[in-house]
DNA sequence: TGTACATCAGTGAACGCGCGTTCACTGATGTAC
DNA sequence: TGTACATCAGTGAACGCGCGTTCACTGATGTAC
């Protein structure tokens, strides 16, 4: 952290780690440029050595934070092994685990008002996300036959969506009442609801 | 809206309506005390006859909002009227009407980082929300033998928690990739699915 | 290895801005008689 | 119905603040010879 020359030597990188701090502590509204450059201990014009603005670095942010994320999930569903079922269940720890490990970049991602369409990087880091969940979709289809398999994208959506309520609504205790259950029981609850509906589990 | 005295007459509501105007434009983050003055039409200093600064009238609008999303839910169960299935699914479909037609006190609500908990007045509003969900959860399962009943509040916390995470990522066009299937379809066929998994309807 | 010099990555002062909030004030309204 | 007066709900000027951004600058680094 304590800069051991004038040059400081990875600022660009020190500026994102400062930003998603600062929104792990205070929220994605409470992000500052001024604020991440004194807290990477630099003056408040460094940053625009390596960022065009304020907007550049959390755009920054979020594309490193979707590149982790859709990492993980891939690594979490491991090509589904040993089962596509067992690998699709670790698939919503790991998106939790996301949630859980680096607020900072989940909150930056989706809750920072950033539009994520009107930046090619952003968008293609996005996809990449999003297409693990689809693949894990798939793979949990494939003993299906073939006219009884549902639509994959529709099944990602819902999975997705429902992940994203959780981490939201009882992630981190937003609505008031904090549920007594925790946030990966119940995420794992409902996806084994939902699977049981789309008749992946029998019974 | 135009002043036709020195007195305003109604500031105190005009200002919780501009807040949410203004939300809805611009998003959470760009809310200000000045410009909701600005907005209805009266000096900077006026909210503080009716409002102890910023934060109490974000409350404000955030208290009204729940009331009103409990009443829409509420008047959308309509008592379980004709069959429990049906109110549930019109009840989904007031959840996501709410968040189109009231998108600023949507955000207020869930996207503003206000604290819930904290606050007495909005944490009753909240639970009044809840129990309409977890009361329609319980109208569900009426009719099945008393062992086979799902725990309520866990059904009504995945159907908020689907919900809301429908609306924030399909519901405005969050993650860049807009899906092809509208918001409403999305939720209704994930609510279908999971109460087919929960062996409400048969088949 | 040494030197000259271009380039890079910082500094610090300054700017204009809009915000939240306070303050003494004043016009409008409501009430007692 | 009129009048005196208290109270209410605004005004407008002012404040201190922190922000994003620009600018000329300078110290550190890398490279050609």
């Amino acid at each position: 952290m304590a800069r051991d020359s004038y040059h400081h030597g990875n600022l660009r990188q020190a500026l994102v780690d400062a930003t998603v701090a600062l929104i792990e502590q205070k929220g994605p509204m409470a992000f500052t440029l001024a604020e991440a450059a004194r807290q990477a201990g630099v003056s408040a014009a460094a940053p625009y050595r390596h960022f065009s603005g304020r907007d550049q670095l959390l755009e920054e942010v979020v594309r490193q934070g979707f590149l982790d994320f859709a990492a993980r999930l891939e690594a979490a569903f491991d090509g589904g092994r040993p089962s596509a079922l067992s690998a699709f269940l670790r698939m919503g720890e790991a998106y939790l685990g996301f949630a859980a490990a680096r607020p900072g970049f989940y909150m930056a991602m989706f809750e920072s008002g950033l539009s994520i369409a009107g930046n090619a990087d952003l968008a293609a880091a996005a996809e990449r996300a999003e297409l693990a969940l689809v693949r894990a979709a798939e793979a949990l289809f494939a003993r299906l036959p073939l006219g009884r398999r549902p639509p994959a994208t529709m099944v990602a959506n819902h999975v997705w969506a429902l992940s994203h309520g959780v981490v939201e609504l009882f992630g981190r205790g937003r609505p008031g009442t904090r549920s007594p259950i925790g946030a990966a029981e119940m995420l794992e609850s409902g996806v084994l609801i939902y699977l049981r509906g789309l008749g992946v589990i029998p019974e």
